[in-house]
DNA sequence: CCCCTGAGGCTAATGGCATTAGCCAAAGAG
DNA sequence: CTCTTTGGCTAATGCCATTAGCCTCAGGGG
């Protein structure tokens, strides 16, 4: 009997592969039997690694969010203010349009009260801490961060599925349209520093 | 051997009851089963209605961008420019909320080619038609109207994604939060309107 | 060098699901 | 009253995750 000689490590990568491999839908569709096949093993083997599908599930997410985390972390370096937001924007879709499965997997939240998603919500967190990072060239009020950082997640995150899902079907330029968002993006995310506080 | 005078509307209606029932996950967790045990019927026989998983899905989607398009156009009938565009949001938002199912429902494209999906392309097509109608108060270039139209549902579909998902973690309040995202999306529209097209 | 222990495979079994095939009774048309 | 169609049913297949229990190889202690 040979052994495959695998481990947490490779089974995590070869899920990867899966899920890379299945488009948008390579998350939702990721099953342990592909993962099984691709390592050349029988499906219950894989549970001497992984616990679970739900938490080879998790285990992906986490490297997905962190994948991105430090992409926006790269390209945002050096720069500040509209640039920045650019940058932040532009690489998120970039990642998107990269690895779409990977992207669906980035955007599954951890549960907040689940002891076993503690690396999941940690990750999620520096997400967003960069994100607010990137905000501090604008002189927003306290409470104006949030409302930008959510404004900012909202819009590209709403762009990128809508591509990915196909849903702008019409034949104008979709990175047209894209830059005129993250037009929007930084002009309102201006204006929300330059106003007064209700 | 009682009949259950089931129908394929019933069968719809039931399916509907379950993506209710099940939250943000209701869509894509629906099973026949499920219906079936609502219908107080065994599994197959609700082929004798309905195709299969893959149609019923398709048909709860129709039922759901359709009413979604009805919400819409009633919010935003009698308004204009801003105004419009704010109630729109807004009704997006609010169905989102009320129907996590049928909302994520919403959001699965049809299929450009498949000719099963005609139907599914044009419910799809009149929403945007309305979305488009709504922009008519702005005085927007040619194609300003489908950067405008893909900006809003990017930045509404976007927030709402998130917030069901369980992303918007801090305290803050996520009406105010929404309201901000509203007004830079008034602001860009406006913006886009008001520049020379390049 | 041998043994023996544990890790990493395996098969078998269970239970949930969708789907297909084929049967049978009820309802309604003539 | 009969005949056909319709709408149920059960049985079977195949895919999936998961659990239990077995077997063997690899490597360390004697």
């Amino acid at each position: 009997m040979a052994r495959a000689g695998l481990s947490r490590e490779a089974v995590v990568g070869l899920a990867l592969e899966v899920v890379d491999d299945g488009g948008p839908d390579g998350f939702s569709g990721l099953t342990l039997a592909q993962v099984a096949s691709r390592a050349g093993v029988a499906t219950p083997s894989l549970y001497k690694h992984v616990g679970s599908l739900a938490e080879l599930r998790r285990e992906i997410s986490v490297r997905a969010v962190r994948e991105l985390t430090a992409l926006a972390s790269r390209a945002t370096v050096g720069t500040a203010g509209p640039d920045a937001v650019r940058s932040m924007a532009h690489a998120w879709r970039h990642y998107a349009r990269a690895h779409p499965g990977r992207y669906v997997a980035t955007q599954v939240g951890p549960d907040p009260d689940d002891p076993a998603h503690a690396e999941h919500r940690a990750a999620a967190a520096e997400s967003v801490a960069v994100a607010v990072a990137t905000l501090r060239g604008f002189d927003l009020p306290e409470d104006g961060v949030v409302d930008a950082v959510r404004a900012a997640r909202s819009a590209v995150h709403g762009f990128v599925t809508l591509e990915l899902g196909g849903g702008f079907r019409m034949p104008q330029g979709v990175d047209r349209s894209f830059d005129a968002l993250v037009d929007m993006l930084v002009a309102g995310i201006s204006a929300l520093a330059h106003q007064d506080s209700p």
